[in-house]
DNA sequence: CTGTTAGCGCTTTCAA
DNA sequence: TTGAAAGCGCTAACAG
């Protein structure tokens, strides 16, 4: 590939004996330029194929109209819905995505953030890897100037804007919902409890037990089973107990409720008749098992849009006065087939 | 938020009395500092909580380290696959990542495009839209001297580096796997025939049945299926004829496939027995859908390492005489239980 | 309405 | 090994 000169605004300049600061003002839509040469600098920039350098003009303004996006993985269900409701707010406002991953690694988050801030974007946006607790590298974040959005999986300690799920009230109602649907003993496969989502979502299982006034059976809560894998050791694990649950919230994701699914079905339990099976993220295949799985849709996509227009509220908010804000999005209990006992 | 003076090289240079060439140079690495000097400037930059501007650093010497990327969808399992495999590859390298969608418009694919030339990026990947066939803002990208890379959907036309999947293979086989199942009237659910890669999914359909001597049968083919509810609309067609298939092979992707499940389950047909189903794309649900589903597996994290690597590749080869390449990737059947008619 | 001028933060040649 | 100086392409304050 061979370097190729681009036209810059001196070009255009040159060629209509006028000067930089005309051009850059025509194509910035001033109003300050004659009509007719504006149209001269318009028709003269498109046949010499001029493309303006955004990283001069940003250089100079100091700013780069671009968002810095991380999370742990791209190709997540969720986290790519979210990108993609991010994106389509922003686009229209002239606005790029510089998106990285950091793979559920604290160390490699941290090395994306610092990318990101040398990068000058306008704003970060992050839901935090499972690993490491440490936030000095959002905190740097803050005191570069630059926007911090969390989202999802948040590190309540930092004061920045929020954009989260009320899981705790979800995962209420999904485990009453199972209470009232007639199942006794519920298990509950949770997640790594240092991030505040799956603390929430298990608080929201014990709040149920306490308000149908039901004891909370200890054996029947399994740690840290939020893969499919995962989830189906601790299926296995609860299902070979003496009094085994006859229900299973798999709170972490609709692919450890698949774990369940699978081994029941291996061990010839029925679902829902033997085993209520309560997901977590309505991914798309949750609604063609057999049985289709009840789940608890986070509106993915909306949370993303939530994050950007949280973005340019603030951008024109000039007073710093005001705490920062969460914004609480209610998921929704999706019934499905896998909890319907009596049917 | 307000804005945050942020620390330069000067700034650095003047606490420790040095001009900022130097301190560019150590934090460079480049061998041309005192070693001492070299520590002091890179303790004071720590101190200072010094982060490079990339942007202007990228201004000065004409490169960005950025690869755009154009995708029909970016939450859509192929698309977000290789997104990851790209970033991947490349993030080691100090590269980022800007990413577009283009939400399958020809107009804003051009959007896109453009901005990405702005950003002055140094490679373009992309996967162009299925609407429209006009590719200027595809040969300006190369008339700016920016590296194009095209993979799955290309425009054939354009001379460029492209990684593709070998479609018309992996569809013969997919349909020889059918006809020798002991399936005879094959119908195919085919996707918009301006995307070449329907058309040689459509072209392997065709030539398993020559490779047999088996008859093609027109009334059997439907265009245009490439949704779940269009491959739920043309499975109905197709079953409502005097003599219906016993096999469709939905050649557009497995939510095609789920579609004619769910047709077929609903018009009480049995799969595999009265009906064979094979899908395209491995999706995470056809292994779980009942019964599950035969599908082509694309290797999409393996095709966005493989346009990484082939990028690098040409970033060494200061030789441009040579032809572009083109790399194939060979896709796999995976079989499962909506094709074993005879089990 | 247009031109002049300075400078965003960095790299790189040349000279010392 | 270090410094001086120029400039990447653009914008914006100021002057005319």
């Amino acid at each position: 590939m061979k370097k190729v000169k681009r036209t810059t605004i001196y070009d255009i300049a040159a060629k209509l004996g006028i000067t930089a600061s005309s051009v850059s003002r025509a194509l910035n839509n001033s109003n300050q330029v004659n009509e007719k040469t504006r149209e001269l600098i318009m028709k003269t920039a498109d046949e010499l194929n001029y493309k303006r350098n955004t990283l001069a003009s940003n250089l100079r303004k100091g700013q780069s109209k671009t968002i810095g996006i991380v999370v742990p993985r791209i190709n997540q269900n969720f986290f790519s819905n979210v990108i993609a409701g991010i994106e389509e707010a922003t686009y229209q406002k002239g606005y790029n995505l510089i998106i990285c991953q950091s793979n559920e690694l604290h160390d490699k988050e941290i090395q994306c953030v610092n990318t990101l801030i040398n990068q000058h974007v306008d704003c970060i946006v992050i839901s935090v890897s499972a690993d490491g607790n440490d936030y000095q590298h959002l905190q740097n974040v803050i005191d570069h100037g630059i926007q911090l959005i969390q989202f999802d999986r948040v590190a309540d300690e930092l004061e920045t804007l929020k954009v989260i799920n009320d899981n705790e009230q979800a995962s209420f109602e999904a485990v009453s919902h199972l209470i009232e649907g007639g199942y006794k003993r519920i298990g509950l496969l949770e997640g790594p409890q240092n991030l505040a989502i799956f603390k929430q979502r298990k608080l929201g299982y014990l709040r149920a037990f306490k308000a149908y006034n039901v004891p909370v059976i200890d054996e029947l809560i399994v740690e840290n089973a939020w893969t499919k894998e995962l989830g189906a050791a601790g299926t296995r694990k609860l299902l070979n107990l003496p009094h085994p649950p006859d229900a299973i919230f798999a709170s972490t994701s609709d692919f450890s409720a698949l774990g369940v699914l699978e081994v029941a079905s291996a061990m010839g339990i029925k679902v829902p008749a033997e085993l209520g099976v309560l997901g977590y993220a309505n991914e798309s295949f949750s609604e063609i098992t057999s049985p289709s799985i009840t789940t608890i849709d986070q509106f993915s996509f909306y949370m993303g849009n939530t994050v950007a227009n949280l973005f340019f509220q603030e951008l024109e908010n000039t007073d710093t006065k005001t705490k920062p804000k969460i914004i609480s999005i209610k998921p929704e209990l999706i019934i499905r087939a896998s909890t319907s006992k009596n049917k």
